[in-house]
DNA sequence: ATATACTTGACCATTTTAGTCAACAATGAG
DNA sequence: CTCATTGTTGACTAAAATGGTCAAGTATAT
C-alpha cells in the first residue's frame, strides 16, 4: 500500500509551487534541489500535471513552471490521482463490471470502504491548506529554536532571525 | 496504493474459515478451490496468520486449518497488517525518527492522516462482520434470483433452491 | 505402512519502480 | 543571428517487488 515516489515527489513539487504562487516562474532545477528530487526524474513525473492543466510550463531562457490555478483550487486528491493513478486497494473497486463476482464479494465492499475513507481525506485538502500548514510549522519551529537559544545564551537579547531554507535534510518519504 | 494478492487472498481465506467457524478443520485445498487461489501460494501466504496465532493448523490425514479465535475477535486491520505489512503510504509515517525532516514536512502529516483514515475502517471491522455481510448478500441474491425466476416462469410455483457454490466466476481482486 | 496434509526453503519469470541519457524544441539576451 | 538556457520527448535500464512454482520434509490417522 505504498505510494510511489512519483506521488510523493510530485506533491512536494506542487507544494513548492504553491508556496511561490504569484511570484512568477520557478525553475525545475530549484525545486529538484530544494526537495532532493533528481531533476531528470522530476521533469518526467510532472508531465501529467502539465497535461491536466494544473501546471503551466515555459521553455527557454528565463522559462520555468508555475501553477495555473491558485493553490486553493488544487485538490490533493486530484493530484495524487494524476501522479499515481487510482488509489483503490484493488482494481475491482474502480470498475466492478470487469469482475463478475464483485456483487457477491464482501471483501470487495470492504476495499471500497477503505478507498472511500482515503478519498474523504485527500479530497478535503487543497494546496492552500498545505501552504498554511507549512508556514505554521515553520513559525512553530522558529519559536522553538528561539526559546532554545534563549535558555542556552541566558537571554542575551540577541535576535538571530532563522532562515527558511532547509538544505541537506534527508527527504521524508524518499527511499 | 494497491494491496498485494497476499492481503486479498489471505482475507478471503480467513473469511472462508470464519464462515465455517465451529465446524472443525477445513482443508487448504478446499479454500484454494473455492476462492481461486493457487494452493502452494496459499500455503505460503497464510504462514504469518498461523504464527500470529490466528489460525491453527493440523498436519496429516484428516488435518486442515481452522480459526483459533471466534471471528468476532479477529480484526481485519490486524490481518492486513500481518499479510501486507504496514499500510502506511510512506515508511516515514511508521517511524518518523528515521527521517529527520519529518517534523517540518507537511506532506508527512498528510500521509499520516490518510493512514489514520484507513486504520479507522480496518480496525472497526471483524471477520464476524464479514460473515454477516456475506450471508446477507447471499440472501439478497437468492431473493433476487427467485423473483427473476418467478417473472420468467410466470409463477409456476416451482421452487428451485439456489446453491451457494459459485464456481467458475472470475475472482474479484485477482490480477 | 501408507496416503494425507501442512511446512519449509529454494528458486524463478514477470512486472513495476525509479531512475538515466540523449536528442530536440522553444525562448530570451546580447 | 546565435547561443546559453530551460522544458520536452522517447528510449533505455538496473534493481526490487510481486506472484507465484517445485521439491523435499514432517506429522497424523487409518
Amino acid at each position: 500500500m505504498k505510494l510511489s515516489t512519483r506521488a510523493l515527489y510530485g506533491t512536494k513539487a506542487l507544494l513548492e509551487l504553491s508556496l511561490q504562487w504569484g511570484e512568477g516562474l520557478v525553475l525545475l532545477k530549484d525545486i529538484a534541489q530544494r526537495q532532493q528530487i533528481p531533476l531528470p526524474y522530476l521533469q518526467h513525473l510532472i508531465r501529467p500535471l502539465v497535461q491536466a492543466g494544473i501546471i503551466k510550463s515555459t521553455r527557454g531562457a528565463r522559462g520555468g513552471v508555475s501553477l495555473l490555478k491558485p493553490p486553493e483550487e488544487v485538490i490533493l486528491g486530484e493530484v495524487v490521482q494524476l501522479l499515481e493513478g487510482s488509489i483503490a486497494p484493488v482494481a475491482c473497486v474502480d470498475n466492478p463490471e470487469l469482475y463478475p463476482s464483485s456483487d457477491i464479494c464482501v471483501t470487495h465492499d470492504i476495499w471500497a470502504e477503505v478507498k472511500k475513507a482515503m478519498d474523504v481525506v485527500l479530497e478535503s485538502i487543497t494546496f492552500q491548506d498545505l501552504v498554511e500548514r507549512q508556514r505554521q510549522k515553520w513559525n512553530l519551529k522558529q519559536l522553538k529554536d528561539r526559546q532554545k537559544q534563549c535558555t542556552n545564551e541566558k537571554d542575551t537579547g540577541k535576535k538571530k532571525p532563522k532562515n527558511n531554507k532547509e538544505k541537506g535534510d534527508k527527504i521524508c518519504g524518499s527511499r
